[in-house]
DNA sequence: CTTCGCCTTAACCAACTGGTTAAATAATGG
DNA sequence: CCATTATTTAACCAGTTGGTTAAGGCGAAG
C-alpha cells in the first residue's frame, strides 16, 4: 500500500487520502493517519500544521484528479464520438483504481458546496459550450434547450454511479466482489454503445 | 420544517434525519439535534439512549424508504414497460423531496457495508430474477449473461446520480439552483424515453 | 389532591481529539 | 566538523462531545 521509498510528505498525503476518502473529514483521525503512515503526531503536524490544512491539500488533489482528467478529455479538439469513447474509457479505468474517490467528493461537496468554486472559481473545468455545439451538430434531436445537459448527465451518471454505489448495487444484484468488478469492466463497452447509439 | 404538533419522538427522528443526512454519523452532533428539535440533551437521551441507537433508527428508516419504494415498484405484477415508467417516476419524485438521502446512504454504506445485510439479510429487497426474465422476454439483446444487471444499473444510475451529485454537476453545467431543479424534473421523461427505446 | 409521564435546568464527568512543547537523536550535506 | 533538517519521545493542554445525574416543574388523568 504505502510506497516505502516515497518522501515522507508524499507518503503522508497518500495515506491521508485513503483515510479521508473512506471516513470523510469529520470521521478521520489525525492519530490514525500518523499510525498508518508509520510516523507520530508531532511529525504529522510538522508537515501539515492543522487537520484543516491537510484536508484541504487532499481535497484539492482529489478534485484535480477527478475533474482534471475529465476536462483533458472533453476539451480536446476531437470528434464527438471519439470524445465520448475516450471519456468513458478514461473515467471507468480511473475510478476503478480509486473507487472511494467519487463518494468522498460527493460527500464533502454536499456539506460545503463552496469548496468547488473556491478552487475552480471562474476557470471553468470543462468547456460546456463546445460540447453543446458538437452535440447539436450530431442531429436535430440535440437542439432542444437542455439536450446537451441531459446527454452529459447521462454519460457521467452511467460511468460514475455503479462505482460510487457499489456497496448498495452489488448486494442488490447478488454479485460478490470479484464478480461485480468484472461487471464494472464490462460496462465500458455497454455504456459506449448506449451513448453512441443515441447519435 | 419541524412539524410542531408531531409527538416528540417523531420530531426528534425527523430532525435527526436531516442532520445525519447532511453531516453523516461522525459529523452530526447530539447537541445540534437537540437544539434543532427544540429540546435538550437530557430529553434526547431519554428517548434514545445513545447516538448509536438514534443513528441506527435513522439509518434503518432511510434504507427502508430508499429500497422499499423501489421494491414495491419492481416486484409488482406489472408489464416491463410500465414497471420502468413507474420506477423512474417514483424514484425521481421521491428523491426530489429528500435530495440528501442517497448521498447519506452511499456514504454510510461505504464505511460499513455490513449495515445493509444486517437489516435486509436474506430477505432480498428486489426480485432480480423476475426482472431478468421480463427483460429476456423483451428481446434477444437481453439474453446475454449480464444484460439485466447492466440495464438495471443504467436505470438506477440515470435516476439517482444527478440528484446525488448535484453540488458537482450543477456548477459544471453552469446551472444555478432553480434552473437545475427544473432540469431534474425534465429528466423523468428523458430517462424513460432512453430506457424504453432500448427495448 | 396526588400520582405519573413528559420535560427542563444545570451541573458534572470521562474519554477523545487536535494541537503544542521541549529536549534529544539521527541523518544530511557543505 | 558543523549546521541544518528530519524524526522521535513523551508529556501535556484545552476544547469538544457523548452521556449521566439529581432535583424539580407541569399538565393530565384517576
Amino acid at each position: 500500500m504505502a510506497t516505502i521509498d516515497a518522501p515522507t510528505r508524499d507518503r503522508i498525503l497518500t495515506i491521508a487520502s485513503e483515510v479521508f476518502y473512506q471516513k470523510g473529514l469529520s470521521g478521520a483521525r489525525m492519530q490514525e493517519i500518523a499510525d498508518q503512515a508509520g510516523i507520530n503526531k508531532a511529525l504529522l503536524h510538522y508537515y501539515f500544521k492543522s487537520k484543516e490544512q491537510l484536508f484541504d491539500t487532499v481535497f484539492q488533489r482529489a478534485l484535480g484528479e477527478f475533474l482534471g482528467g475529465i476536462g483533458r478529455v472533453l476539451n480536446g479538439e476531437v470528434p464527438l464520438r471519439a470524445k465520448i469513447e475516450q471519456y468513458v474509457a478514461y473515467t471507468t479505468t480511473a475510478l476503478a483504481e480509486t473507487p472511494a474517490l467519487a463518494a468522498f467528493i460527493v460527500h464533502e461537496l454536499q456539506q460545503h458546496p463552496e469548496r468547488l468554486s473556491e478552487q475552480f472559481g471562474s476557470g471553468q473545468v470543462i468547456d460546456f459550450e463546445q460540447f453543446r455545439k458538437q452535440l447539436a451538430a450530431a442531429g436535430p434531436q440535440f437542439q432542444t434547450p437542455n439536450a446537451a445537459e441531459h446527454f452529459f448527465a447521462n454519460m457521467v451518471a452511467l460511468c460514475v454511479y455503479p462505482v460510487l454505489a457499489a456497496p448498495l448495487l452489488a448486494p442488490l444484484m447478488h454479485q460478490a466482489g470479484p464478480q461485480y468488478r468484472r461487471f464494472l469492466r464490462e460496462r465500458a463497452t455497454q455504456i459506449t454503445q448506449l451513448l453512441l447509439g443515441q447519435l
